[in-house]
DNA sequence: ACTTCCTTCCGCCATT
DNA sequence: TTAATGGCGGAAGGAA
């Protein structure tokens, strides 16, 4: 059993508190979830109120631990809250934040010369605060290992989905992602908005090319077809590619072929070699390449890993 | 790991 | 005038 616990400071974004909640609380199995604060009751961001059940005690025996966002009101922060996050990294757990509690982990110190993000509209204000942190405004999520950072409020959906995949494997996260009714991936490099501030109707005009994509994934595919598939030139395709997904079409299908190998992985005995050819790579090594590039691992590893993890209902 | 060949991507800019 | 389009060239990056 994995025990995620969730720091609830005043002013807490209640949102950004239920995704772990949900997640790790009741959809991912394996998984236990616990929310905990320096007080037994805060008011959330929205106004209602929140029950604390634990103390700050609850981060000493914690495995992952989650800062969700937090109001303005809430800086500056406990020195008890900063400290407790500071022993649980510095004992080995995994701290991650949703939206503005990037801030609380550079209070801490914790993300000192490494890279993270925050919402969007709070990026400037996070690198000129502390300058130490390399601030990336235009990812959702960013994954430093043993501490990792997710842009606003729904990015938390894509970073818990990311440590669920990472923990035990795509075939699970992908049943939590369809429990929730959610998209299975978004890859964390994907542009947080993408030229609008206020996003309009037609972001899903390619979706039937990425349909298309996913159904012709075992075969070579080059982006000349893509666009001839959508109706647009190479140029222009590609424009509408970036705007919709955040991710270039080559970067979107790679990673693609990448996720479907590790179910693959996961779910089947095939060699490493059929999987290859099976998700549109032409050979073993291309494979090894791309899955050591996106998730940091070798086919064999990954499988060894996560054969036969069970899947949720 | 290195090289070669080929594709992809993106800024620039004229055109619609 | 603004917004979208698509061709071009060079640099980056993928495949073998």
């Amino acid at each position: 059993m994995h025990r995620v616990v969730a720091l609830a400071l005043d002013e807490v974004v209640a949102f950004d508190l239920a995704i772990p909640a949900q997640i790790f609380g009741s959809t991912a199995p394996e998984y236990g979830f616990e929310v905990c604060g320096p007080r037994r009751r805060v008011t959330s961001d929205t106004g209602f109120a929140i029950a604390v059940e634990r103390g700050l005690e609850a981060l000493a025996d914690a495995d992952t631990v989650i800062v969700p966002g937090v109001g303005e009101a809430a800086l500056p922060f406990h020195r008890a809250s900063l400290r407790a996050l500071r022993a649980a990294h510095a004992r080995g757990a995994r701290v991650a934040s949703i939206c503005t509690g990037a801030f609380v982990l550079a209070a801490a110190g914790l993300l000192d010369g490494r890279h993270a993000t925050t919402h969007w509209a709070y990026a400037d204000r996070l690198a000129t605060e502390f300058p130490s942190v390399s601030v990336d405004p235009n990812v959702l999520y960013v994954d430093e290992g043993d501490v990792l950072t997710s842009a606003g409020l729904a990015a938390g959906i894509d970073l818990c989905l990311h440590i669920v995949r990472t923990d035990r494997g795509a075939e699970v996260a992908n049943a939590v992602a369809r429990h929730l009714v959610v998209p299975p991936h978004r890859d964390g490099g994907q542009a947080q908005f993408v030229d609008r501030p206020v996003a309009s109707l037609p972001q899903r005009r390619l979706e039937p090319t990425r349909e298309w994509m996913l159904d012709r994934l075992a075969h070579p595919l080059a982006v000349a077809e893509m666009a001839r598939h959508a109706g647009y030139s190479e140029r222009s395709f590609a424009r509408h590619f970036r705007a919709e997904t955040g991710a270039t079409p080559l970067q979107w299908l790679l990673a693609q072929r990448v996720l479907l190998a590790r179910r693959l992985l996961e779910t089947t005995d095939l060699t490493v070699d059929e999987i290859a050819r099976e998700v549109g790579f032409g050979a073993a090594v291309t494979l090894r390449l791309h899955l050591k590039r996106l998730v940091g691992t070798t086919p064999t590893a990954y499988r060894r890993t996560f054969r036969g993890t069970r899947v949720a209902a």
